[in-house]
DNA sequence: GCCGCTTACGCCATTCGTAAGGATC
DNA sequence: GATCCTTACGAATGGCGTAAGCGGC
């Protein structure tokens, strides 16, 4: 047995049993893929994989038993080299995968409180939508990925819930909604054009739904990727904005106008998640620790236990969360 | 990294820091162990072993933590290929060591029960001094160590206890004490030659030491290693026998008589053992249950955690074991 | 016919054993 | 000088990539 083929296996089985984008993913051939997984079985005497013809459909449940124990091998491996990279000073990266907004309005300050205890650490930035965001933790591109909402896409995930946070609405400050003397209701939002994020694919939005429940039509004329530019379009009157409360300083655009928008959309909760069986180093758990103060308690190594899979069953949904603005 | 690799460095940690050693016990060139340690080190960076001159002095910091994921990395091998193994019907085997107290005694009902259930499982009971069973155990050529008393032989073992035993006093129907009206004291016995077990090397016996807590000195004139030897130099009538309780039938040895001396000699515990880190297989595990019911709760394959781990921290001193006799 | 896994084959890297070298006691 | 680890070197093995084969859809 090889630690190869055991990261053959593993790469085969997380590209959805496909040799050929194991092979992709692992920067080898297929054949190689193809022989390698062949001697593994042959060794084990075992079927790994159920075919049909030529194709791969299904894992053996010996093949699963192969594949927990392969997960667990590679973890360790892993943990040997980091501790190890750990122990001279080799080159440390953090990469995290997160949206606009968290990006440009929460990670500054966290990344420069980061920075301060690991200065030689480099950091990673990856920004995009939840789709690319999704693929790239999988694809083991990154350490971290950092986001709101419950999407489909994070399901494998352990998710540590950091914060949370309301929307608010911005219109100019000549707008007819900043002279507004009662509490914004989502009837008057109704009344105007809308700018806000762009929803993400698949399943209605906590904005679309909040209007729905009220049996209003909201009328959203534009969507964008961040806040930057909603903010833009607000400018131009092209109609009223949604954006996330800390997207807003009052003092830096006076030419705006806040309004608490607090009661009228769920609260949305900001977490940091990283795949069950991931190497959590421990620059990385420190990070963890600062963008979710709450998770202090919580040791992502482990050196006992098989790293991540400790916390991965901690039920997190009672914490009581910092409300951000 | 090769899992070679990994597989050398634990048996040189194993060996006592001995490259020669590890050589021979993985029956391979002393200078193939050397290089591929070498390797090892270059490859994560940093050195493993302390050296003084061209001889290996300590293992560094670094190596522990390496040593402590390098034996889980082969916790899980080991268990890939043993569910694998077991999977399809391969010959699997239980290796024992034991005294021959055990050996001819106890284990002949144990194993009966055992091949009930296990018939295709080959059996191979070793028999030895302490000395030799722990040798065997350290080497990795059994799955089981099973004794009475705690040497020192085996503190590195999970020892999971059995069951408790008293001594007995065996002497010809026409000796002397046969005849004795009042209950049997060490004063008594110290009149009498004895012949008994082989102390273990090194340490005073409980026996012995029965003996001196109340300043006597026993005549040990005779010592074997197993009961059935020193049963017939007591037909012979060269002195008065002290066996294990359950190393005499009344009824099959109707020319002997059998004294209590239950309050006069220390109560032994038999126990089975097995490395740290061993492999537990199902069919193991049901051994264990077999000659210690008690044990019946516990899990030693437990795929969550590392094995025999989890049970390498149970306390077991306050469980109620059975008496034999 | 296209896609995807398997087989065949040749090249290169790695491994392992033997033999020799160096360091320490 | 004995012991133990390291270095050197040649033979054998194994891994990997290219190219061809084959089974489903």
């Amino acid at each position: 047995m090889k630690l190869q083929q055991l990261r053959f296996l593993l790469a085969v089985v997380d590209s959805g049993l496909s040799f050929t984008a194991a092979a992709e993913r692992l920067f080898t051939s297929q054949p190689g893929v193809s022989k390698q997984i062949k001697l593994l079985e042959d060794e084990l005497g075992a079927q790994l994989f159920s075919r049909k013809g030529r194709s791969l459909t299904a894992i053996t449940p010996a093949g699963e038993q192969v594949v927990e124990h392969a997960r667990r091998v590679m973890y360790h491996v892993e943990s040997i080299k980091s501790q190890t990279a750990e122990h001279r000073d080799e080159e440390r990266v953090l990469s995290i995968a997160t949206t606009h907004t968290q990006a440009r309005y929460v990670l500054p300050d966290i990344i420069a409180r980061f920075r301060d205890q690991y200065p030689e650490v480099k950091l990673n930035l990856h920004q995009g939508t939840s789709e690319q965001i999704a693929e790239l933790i999988q694809r083991d591109e990154i350490d971290f990925a950092m986001a709101s909402g419950s999407d489909e896409h994070f399901e494998d995930l352990v998710r540590v819930p950091c914060f949370q946070w309301d929307r608010i609405v911005l219109v100019p400050v000549e707008h007819e909604l900043a002279k507004l003397d009662s509490k914004l209701t989502l009837e008057h939002l109704a009344q105007f054009p809308l700018v806000t994020y762009v929803f993400s694919f698949g399943r209605e939005s906590s904005l679309t739904q909040a209007f729905n429940v009220c049996n209003l039509k909201p009328d959203v004329v534009f969507t964008a990727r961040d806040a930057d530019v909603i903010k833009t379009y607000v400018r131009m009157g092209m109609g009223v904005g949604i954006v996330a409360s800390m997207a807003f300083d009052s003092e830096q655009e006076a030419d705006l106008v806040a309004l608490d928008a607090s009661g009228l959309f769920p609260r949305s909760t900001t977490w940091i998640g990283f795949k069950k069986n991931a190497l959590i180093q421990p620059h990385m758990e420190e990070f963890i620790h600062l963008v979710s103060p709450q998770s202090i308690d919580l040791d992502f190594q482990g050196v006992t236990g098989s790293g991540a899979d400790a916390v991965a069953h901690i039920d997190f949904s009672d914490w009581p969360l910092p409300v951000l603005d």
